[in-house]
DNA sequence: AAATGGCCCAACCGCAAGTAC
DNA sequence: CGTACTTGCGGTTGGGCCATT
């Protein structure tokens, strides 16, 4: 059993950081096998915490800190020695991508490692590939990224609080519009991942306040949306221009990818009407969305990274990167130039329109459109959608999204869907995200993961060396 | 074989939050 | 309520090791 800690800090001169007895004979640097030995001993008898009182009680010259540290990162029971496992660098890349920098936090998700392991992990094989111009989350880490940060931006009411390191809490959803609820509009937050898992597009409609509905189990509810779902080996528009009813949106729905005449700035005069079915309005690396109202197709670009962190940074570079690999930029300059110009100011969330309206929310978006013509009016994709940007998606739709928020997460699935990487069994793995959804698709080319060393299961060390 | 450079990792430092007095 | 102290966290540093030249 542990005994009492002998505590004698009351007496006078025990502060080892101001000038006192101990101060001028504490020890620095390595440990030595001896100082271990004495740490344990003391820990195993005394139990953990009281660490100032460590040098003083068991005759160690280390300061309480550096004893601490020594416990927690080498002496304490149960640590994980040795290189991380492929599992654990994934797993690590994945909590970096909704943590940040919370090495303490990513250690706690990781029984036996400890943040600093983690951290000089992340700084060096993680960064070398930062370095080497690779990118550093893969897409499905990207799209699980940002549905974590929906979620936890707006169910746990924690909005981005720009006092806080930029490394540790990226402000993904701190522009996210979050008046968009009426009546007669639902809105969605989509869970691509489970395009991979089921070919069924999981959308969570908000109909009506406190009224949730899935489109699962929904027979009459008509949606009209556009998305833009970046895949393993393509960028996949989707869509429901087919008005589709019930039960969820299978892979027929998937509109195979864009074929390069579909969309041209030259044929796409800024105002006309593009047919909505032709194309796909929002091109942002994640997953882009457009509204149709009234014939009239809106981007919604809800997203704008002012006080960008390094993350969310990555994540805009890497949603370009993920585009410009997978050829979107050469198959259709117009395309990936609104990639471009949108990939900085948009992520991931699909906005459905109820087919039947005439609310608030499309009076604010065709008050919007007709008023919106002069020089500052909001870009045009290269479909000529009107994009929506964030101020009028805010002061404009000015309906309470937090209620719908608790229809839509009741409505979502408990769990985060389970990365399919982290499917441990090299047999069945799930494929990535795009495959089994695009049973027509032509024959893919080299998936993102490939080009970009993403493959699963292979190790950080097998990429190449910066110079 | 020696020099050099890069990588890895243990440890330190400073800061901030929490707690006790 | 203010101050001192403890603890924990994240950033940084420095030394050892190894591969390359």
């Amino acid at each position: 059993m542990m005994r009492t800690i002998p505590n004698n800090e009351d007496n006078n001169n025990n502060n080892e950081e101001v000038g006192n007895d101990y101060e001028g004979s504490l020890k620095k640097g390595p440990w030595t096998p001896d100082e271990d030995a004495i740490l344990i001993d003391y820990v195993n008898t005394y139990g953990e915490g009281n660490w100032n009182s460590v040098p003083k009680n068991s005759g160690l010259s280390r300061c309480g800190k550096s004893c601490r540290l020594r416990w927690a990162n080498h002496l304490r029971p149960n640590l994980k020695k040795g290189a991380f496992s492929p599992e654990e660098e994934r797993i690590i890349v994945d909590l970096h991508a909704k943590l940040g920098n919370k090495w303490a936090r990513m250690a706690s998700q990781l029984p036996g490692r400890t943040d600093n392991e983690i951290k000089n992990f992340w700084n060096t094989r993680i960064k070398r590939r930062e370095r080497a111009g690779l990118p550093i989350y893969p897409p499905e880490v990207i799209r699980d990224a940002t549905l974590y940060h929906l979620r936890e931006e707006q169910y746990f009411e924690k909005p981005y609080n720009s006092s806080l390191s930029s490394s540790s809490f990226p402000p993904l959803l701190s522009s996210y519009p979050k008046k968009l609820n009426a009546s007669n509009h639902y809105h969605a937050l989509v869970s691509p991942k489970k395009l991979n898992a089921s070919n069924h597009y999981h959308a969570l409609v908000n109909p009506k306040k406190n009224q949730p509905i899935s489109l699962y189990g929904s027979s009459s509810n008509l949606f009209n949306y556009h998305g833009f779902v970046v895949s393993n080996n393509s960028a996949q528009p989707v869509s429901n221009d087919y008005q589709y009813y019930n039960n969820g949106f299978n892979a027929s729905s998937i509109m195979p990818p864009l074929a390069p005449s579909s969309v041209s700035s030259s044929q796409t005069p800024p105002d006309s009407v593009t047919p909505a079915s032709s194309n796909v309005s929002a091109v942002d690396g994640f997953i882009g969305a457009s509204s149709k109202v009234n014939s009239e197709q809106y981007e919604v670009a809800p997203f704008s990274p002012q006080g960008n962190s390094g993350l969310l940074g990555a994540l805009v570079v890497e949603g370009q990167s993920i585009l410009r690999n997978n050829k979107i930029k050469s198959e259709d300059s117009t395309v990936a130039a609104a990639a471009e110009k949108s990939s900085n100011k948009r992520k991931s969330i699909v906005i459905m329109e109820n087919a039947e309206r005439g609310t608030t929310v499309e009076s604010a978006l065709l008050k919007k459109k007709n008023s919106g013509k002069s020089s500052n009016e909001t870009p045009m994709s290269s479909s000529g959608k009107k994009q929506i940007g964030k101020e009028a998606s805010l002061e404009e739709m000015d309906v309470s999204w937090d209620d719908d928020l608790c229809s839509l997460l009741n409505n979502f699935p408990t769990e985060m869907p389970t990365p399919e990487w982290y499917s441990t069994g090299g047999d069945n793995k799930a494929e990535p995200l795009g495959r089994e959804s695009q049973p027509s698709a032509p024959p893919p080319a080299p998936t993102v993961d490939q080009e970009l060393g993403w493959n699963v299961g292979t190790s950080w060390n097998n990429m190449p060396s910066i110079c």
